[in-house]
DNA sequence: GCAGGAATCGAACGAGCGTTTAATTTCCCG
DNA sequence: CGGGAAATTAAACGCTCGTTCGATTCCTGC
């Protein structure tokens, strides 16, 4: 097996199965053989069924974690319009791999089914969420965000936009016309601006 | 066994459990135990294991499908806020019974494992997605909505403000100092409320 | 009070799981 | 070219799963 080295086609055959059908519920036998690989391998490389679960997540965290640093440290952020780049590079950060979505959505979902997907789940979920809440709180006080809003609900708000639409597009696609692609990332991206920005942020003028 | 029917201790005992870590994950000996029930209970009034994922999840849609159902059917809907009650019902939904949340995430994910848990999944999303879709067009061509929004990208996004904070806050609740309760669903269907209000409206006043 | 069907149980079965092991192949280096 | 370590495999093991089955208990109507 030369092509490409075992343990990486482990590893995607595994982020695969897992994406489409969470990996609890699939195999180890299945897994290697879509990778063309014998079920020993995921030992010999993993040590054991959930050293290969951890290490799907872990890679599937370290992608997120890494995209949201680069959100944190854009120099967009120093900007006017901050909270159309954070979600816009929200969204890429979710769309960078077409299993990722599934991915958070199971990791979500496994929460307390193991100290170890409770861990990860909490790694990728909080870390990007408090981050977000840091950043919101320096907009709210140089007053570009509406300052009787709670941060945190700003926060969840956003993520919810960002990330819940990716979950139930399997689901309702083909009823509404839409469809994973550049489109609906663009279309999510534009509408999630849209209703933040009308919704969050400060006005001058308006109502109360 | 006399204090309740053995069938619904068993339905009880398998949402409890399927909402706490999945219902794929958990096995029939856990869940009879739990019901203080033989296993072969499971095959004498569900037939098999998946008959008693499907009894669940089908009690779960008939619950959801039934308040969404009073969600289009109420007085509500015709006086001038109707989209304040509709987040506010939406959410009821959503929390009338504690496990919900998590068993329609676990639907949402389950989406494509096995045809019954993709027509389940479908069921219990496109119904009231479309309800509302077709709700909101009317609101739209009334003018109580901002006519160049796309309706389908509105339910989306009432959608994820509705149901994805309920999936997301046992991760990040306690950094943030929220939990389940009813201060959480008021806080909820008024921050979701405000947003939505301020970012879909029509207004007569202020910008392009 | 008893007969008979419904309800319930504990035990056993076969299948599939993750894992281990011994054997084989592959590869590299002296 | 040959030898030893690394890589890979097929087969087997023990375990747990969902399911089945015969026996037992619990109702209920006569």
């Amino acid at each position: 097996m030369d092509e490409a080295r075992v343990r990486e086609r482990l590893l995607e055959a595994a982020t695969e199965l897992a994406a489409a059908q969470g990996f609890e519920t699939c195999g180890l036998r299945e897994i290697a053989a879509r990778a063309h690989v014998s079920p020993a391998m995921v030992a010999y490389y993993f040590g054991d069924r959930e050293g290969l679960g951890e290490a799907i997540y872990r890679r599937a965290f370290e992608r997120v974690s890494e995209r949201v640093r680069a959100l944190i440290e854009a120099p967009e952020f120093a900007r006017r319009d901050g909270l159309e780049e954070l979600v816009r590079i929200y969204v890429a950060a979710m769309t960078a791999d077409p299993w990722l979505p599934k991915l958070v959505a199971g990791e979500i979902l496994a929460h307390g089914a193991s100290p170890f997907r409770s861990r990860l789940a909490r790694d990728l979920v909080r870390g990007p969420m408090m981050a977000m809440i840091r950043w919101l709180e320096e907009e709210q006080r140089q007053g570009r965000l509406r300052p009787e809003i709670d941060v945190r609900w700003m926060a969840i708000s956003i993520s919810s936009l960002c990330v819940f639409p990716f979950m139930i597009l399997p689901i309702v696609g083909d009823e509404l016309g839409l469809s994973f692609g550049s489109d609906f990332t663009e279309e999510l991206v534009s509408h999630a601006q849209d209703f933040l920005a009308h919704g969050l942020r400060a006005r001058s003028e308006d109502l109360t």
